[in-house]
DNA sequence: TTCTGGTGAGAAAACGTTTGCGCAAAGTTG
DNA sequence: CAACTTTGCGCAAACGTTTTCTCACCAGAA
């Protein structure tokens, strides 16, 4: 355990300017290392400072400054299957610059949206993330003139917005070539329904891979599509497929037990591949999922740094910037080196 | 949509003052209701600060009334299994009160964890609500000193404090109560590590229903134990259970998929309560679990309040609040009239 | 000696609210 | 009509910082 937090009354910089026997002003500068004094001077502020544990009071700065070392991260995903790991990212890049970082999960609510947005502005974030649970959806809410720098992560923005996604395109072929590269002759890709825009990205990705033999199956997000996508492909038919590349881990979880129900072994005879390691679902199926990893952390950080270059004043350049995706290995296609 | 949120300067509570007519000092009173004018005075202020759009600059005030309208939440649960759901309740018991919540996910990292906490009182956090994934594991960071009210929600706490967690002892009778009352003879609990001391009251709470007939079998959190006690307990053996309490829906989930395989009829011959309701797999089972809800979305309600109520300097009688759980009934017991 | 320029440091204003106090006008009481 | 009381409202302080302005001092140059 670490040392216990004060309880004591917090110092102030008046007690610190005080005790090293300069003024709020000298001491202000001191610990901000700004102005000119000599060394002594400067040296003896901060180590009174230190020792009163002195830490400046945010609100009071923030009052002057205009910055409230605070950012909003607006999301709709209740789940957080895709929030949490974004969060976690923002919060990793940005926690030792000082920054905290308020979570408002709005679900769909265009009221709750308006309450949690002007709560925060009412607190001055220096800035807001907007983020989601589909790329091809909007927050129910408009911030395009809002009084902060805003960037969307995970969600779609209007034009000329910062915007951050997965590049899922990228990801899609890498799955796929990965399936060809393990000798799988017909691979088809099992998806999600055609409403969503990611469910085209990645199929034209297999397609732009696969060619003319592409065969592209639209469904649900569900282990229950999987498990019935299976079935259409296997009951009665001769020449079964051997790779099958899947739009999200929940349909892969649903064909691979279909497939074992089968008595098909994977990866003995067919390889899969999921899309989204989502932990829980990828390394619980049997055998575990071999799957692309969205590198949402990644996403959250670059989400975090961009914020507050903006609110820092820099100017950043509008547009969709498309992260690279990662193939996580498991065992769903069977050892690491080609075949 | 919502309007589009303002982007001209905001309005500050002078600019009301001199649209109004009066001195900031009425303008204040008469948006806070407070003081003593006329009621003509009150209502034109208003008016006018709905016009501009005035909204406080809750730096000013906060600085003044060493209150934030901002409170943290700790916890160590980087999933969010636990973390989300209190989340959430905290923010839906708040939000309207105007109060954001700071989500610091510090991965029993002692050092993160006191930059996060110190951020945050720097910021002058209202409280802190500390949370986590286990009842009976401290976070790595001593809140007893802290200058701020704290309460512990789903997570242990220090002597005196004040910690809400889910009555799992309430929820584990409920679901054996179910069972028996299923018409099942021979019910077994299969659950997690003993070193869990939820494992511990469940099993005992399990035990208390069932008597001597009680068997408890301990392993992991995971569907591959539920496999795997599912082998023990039917591999030539005679007369296998009917009834099965898990200790997760994880264990849950991996009971029903390995008696699926082996062709025995949930909730045919076998009826199987899970634990902790998420969603996420329970409904994904097939069939879909019934399952105990620990309702950490009321759990982080009370907590939110109870932080409120402290920062508002109210007394709160230090102790453990169980909050009940609920049954959530699904398709792994059959019909949902008793037997 | 007087001017110039750099150095070290303090006084005070500023940020945007809330609130204690005071005061004039109006109303009430005897 | 005098003496209170109430009503309605403004002045200014306060919160804890940062920052602009000012100034004293000293060294070196003219």
């Amino acid at each position: 355990m670490s040392d216990p937090v004060r309880n004591i009354e917090r110092a102030r910089i008046y007690d610190v300017a005080a005790a090293a026997g300069v003024s709020v002003a000298t001491a202000s500068r001191a610990l901000n290392d700004t102005g000119r004094m000599s060394k002594e001077t400067r040296e003896r502020v901060k180590q009174v400072a230190a020792e009163l544990g002195f830490r400046p009071n945010a609100m009071a700065r923030g009052l002057l400054s205009k910055r409230s070392f605070t950012i909003g991260l607006l999301t709709n995903d209740t789940y957080g299957r895709f929030t949490l790991p974004v969060m976690a990212g923002i919060s990793e890049a940005l926690v030792d610059r000082g920054v905290s970082v308020f979570l408002c999960a709005i679900e769909d609510d265009e009221a709750l949206a308006k309450v949690h947005v002007d709560a925060m502005l009412d607190k001055q974030v220096d800035g807001i993330i907007a983020s989601g649970k589909r790329v091809d959806r909007r927050l129910p809410v408009d911030l395009r003139n809002a009084p902060v720098p805003v960037v969307y992560a995970f969600t779609d923005g209007p034009e000329d917005s910062v915007t951050f996604v997965s590049d899922d395109a990228q990801g899609s072929r890498e799955a796929v070539q990965w399936l060809a590269a393990r000798g799988r002759k017909r691979i088809v890709h099992i998806t999600g329904p055609e409403s969503f825009a990611s469910v085209h990205v990645r199929a034209e990705a297999y397609r732009a891979v696969i060619g003319e033999k592409a065969e592209i199956y639209y469904g649900k997000w569900t282990e229950a599509w999987g498990h019935e996508a299976v079935a259409q492909l296997w009951d009665g038919k001769a020449n079964p497929p051997d790779g099958i590349f899947c739009g999200n881990d929940q349909i892969a979880r649903g064909v691979v037990d279909a497939l074992r129900e089968r008595g098909v072994s994977v990866p003995g005879n067919v390889s899969v591949v999921g899309f989204d390691n989502w932990e829980i679902v990828a390394a619980a199926t049997r055998p575990p999922l071999t799957t692309v990893d969205m590198n949402l952390r990644a996403l959250g950080r670059e989400a975090g740094l961009t914020i507050l270059a903006l609110a820092e004043g820099e100017r950043v350049e509008p547009g969709i910037r498309r992260l690279p995706c990662q193939l996580v290995v498991r065992q769903s296609c069977g050892g690491s080196a080609p075949a």
